[in-house]
DNA sequence: GCATTGAACGCAAACGTTTGCCTTCGGCAG
DNA sequence: CTGCCGAAGGCAAACGTTTGCGTTCAATGC
């Protein structure tokens, strides 16, 4: 059993030991170098008799690696990043990695302190992850280590990202909706200034046309990414489009609020008004009555997919431009069958 | 104006080009050892016209300390963990240190090697974080960092914690409901087995008898963190204790649910009935109808107190003992004066 | 019996800093 | 002029690894 150490416990001290030298003992413990099983065997065990733990510090210095990646957020609160970052720091994790946290707070000073202090420190890759899907400038100076842009892609095309299909979510979503027989369908997203709500709303027209159905009121209704606006577009629906079977909201919030709405108004959900949200976001999707179906943006799978990117360009095999993630669907009862 | 460096710029290279030694150099950056100001100043210039960077990993080495902090968080979805992980990298990161994310995902296991891995990497300190505020047994083996516990607290009274003052929330919360003039009030809670539940409703209950009011049914009423409880329990609150003129909730989902389900009686809130919640979650105080009166545990600022005691154990100043955060009032529509 | 070979292991440089101590040297007091 | 002192700066060890190369030695081939 390992004895509590007083202080920490060094390679020196194992190899003394073992009665071999130190060099030998690091080889013993890697895996390198040729020596007889037996030495390798004596050393390990001396290893952990001692309880000793390799410093990581010494280490790097001494190879140059320090099997440590940053990831700079852009936004703090972050909704959508944190799942990400926990994909990245799951996988980047098993993988011996170590993640170092950097919030930049929207603020492009902030951003490149962290950059040079993460640089400092030998970080072997960085990830870059935002609040929004809208492209964004690279990192100012271009760093010599591999970076991934998760979830928020870079505006440089050779710079690699890695971003949901909004695009094919949204075709599912719609696709969906024709599949259960609606034909009116109304379209409610976020504000058009935001990257996600034009591409989720683009091909949902798109796709509406190619199965032949209607667009109700003719074209999307953008307004915010809040409830109160799902609720204010299910007044405008009721008002201008009564004969809307069902609604892709571009957000769960949105959708959560034309649910209230339409209910509140007599409709009945999924009978006479099938509801899609995007984002699966249990808190929305849960507590909607009825509970929402929604678009699943697998953003941790995302934040996993971003570290293997990065895994493989610190490996020296970088995959240069813009990735799609996709995107599931995930039903429930604002959209179940239509019941007889 | 700096040279982009093609690699890596050393000390060595920026004492040369200063016609210095290297140890003055490395002086002179650090403001130690005497010399001639004109030589700091020359060295310094040396320094960023080269662009050079220090070596955080070298400088660890010799120094034996990282200017890191590990942070692990027992869970990952963390609507509680996050704001107080971002605390923590603010006041952190403003100080030189840099954050190390771990999540253990309520796994012992992992908890224990991302803990080795954290001292093989020479932290200096730990900051360790959950989803709730019930005490967790202490880290495994004791680490040789100072340690903090943040919102939830060590089982070990001797540790350093820090949790939010949640007897003083509830308090507050049911004071503000006498003061606009209340006198039957509702408790409703999540689960009595966890801390935050029994800690907000005992003192709850003493407050309301300290200032003469009733508590409506006599007790506080027990169920999930939901907004499906909430609706449920105004339904029982309807039918077993209409006088009721207010409720405090222990969380803003509940508190939420109380609304709807109110509302949909025919309840005016605030008029026929007060509601406060718990969290101050903005999701649900702006989307409730009306807007959600609650209370704010400011999780960011206890996360920053957390770093600051972290800082200040490192610097040889533990400060044992559970620390209490205090709880902020955020007032809404929901408890607006009465209007007459 | 001698040269060759390969396995097993030791040696020491190197990674880029920091820091204690030493040397040098100019200035000042006696 | 001598001695002393303090300021300025150089030297080199040390931090704990990794790794290329060198050495030793037994086994093998002839």
């Amino acid at each position: 059993m390992p004895e509590a150490p007083l202080a920490r416990v060094t390679l020196a001290e194992v190899a003394a030991s073992a009665g071999v030298s130190v060099g030998t003992a690091s080889k013993a413990l890697n895996d390198r170098g040729s020596m007889r099983a037996e030495t390798r065997a004596r050393v390990r065990q001396a290893a952990d008799r001692l309880g000793f733990q390799i410093d990581a510090v010494a280490r790097s210095l001494q190879t140059g690696r320090s099997y440590t990646v940053g990831m700079i957020t852009t936004d703090s609160i972050g909704r959508f990043s944190i799942p990400v970052m926990l994909g990245v720091e799951d996988t980047l994790g098993s993988g011996q990695m170590s993640v170092l946290l950097c919030d930049a707070r929207d603020d492009r000073i902030r951003e490149q302190y962290y950059l040079k202090t993460l640089l400092s420190r030998r970080v072997d890759g960085i990830i870059v992850t935002g609040r929004r899907t809208d492209p964004r400038p690279p990192l100012a100076q271009r760093p010599p280590v591999p970076v991934v842009y998760a979830f928020m892609p870079s505006a440089d095309p050779d710079d690699c990202s890695i971003v949901p299909d909004e695009a094919a979510g949204a075709a599912r979503a719609v696709t969906h909706l024709v599949d259960i027989g609606r034909r009116n369908i109304a379209l409610v997203a976020g504000p058009e200034r935001h990257h996600s709500a034009r591409a989720r709303m683009t091909t949902a027209v798109e796709t509406i046309a190619d199965q032949d159905a209607e667009i109700a009121c003719g074209e999307p209704l953008f307004g915010e990414w809040s409830e109160a606006w799902g609720r204010q577009a299910a007044r405008i629906l009721l008002r201008r489009a009564p004969h809307t079977d069902a609604v892709f909201c571009a957000s769960d919030q949105i959708a959560r609020g034309v649910v209230d709405a339409m209910r509140e108004a007599g409709k009945r959900v999924p009978r006479d008004l099938a509801v899609v949200g995007f984002d699966n976001w249990d808190v929305m999707t849960a507590a909607s009555r009825p509970p929402l179906t929604s678009i699943d943006m697998d953003l941790e799978g995302l934040g996993r997919q971003a570290a293997e990117l990065l895994l493989s360009a610190i490996d020296g095999h970088p995959r240069h431009g813009v990735h799609l993630h996709p995107c599931r669907l995930t039903i429930r009862a604002s959209t179940a069958e239509d019941e007889d």
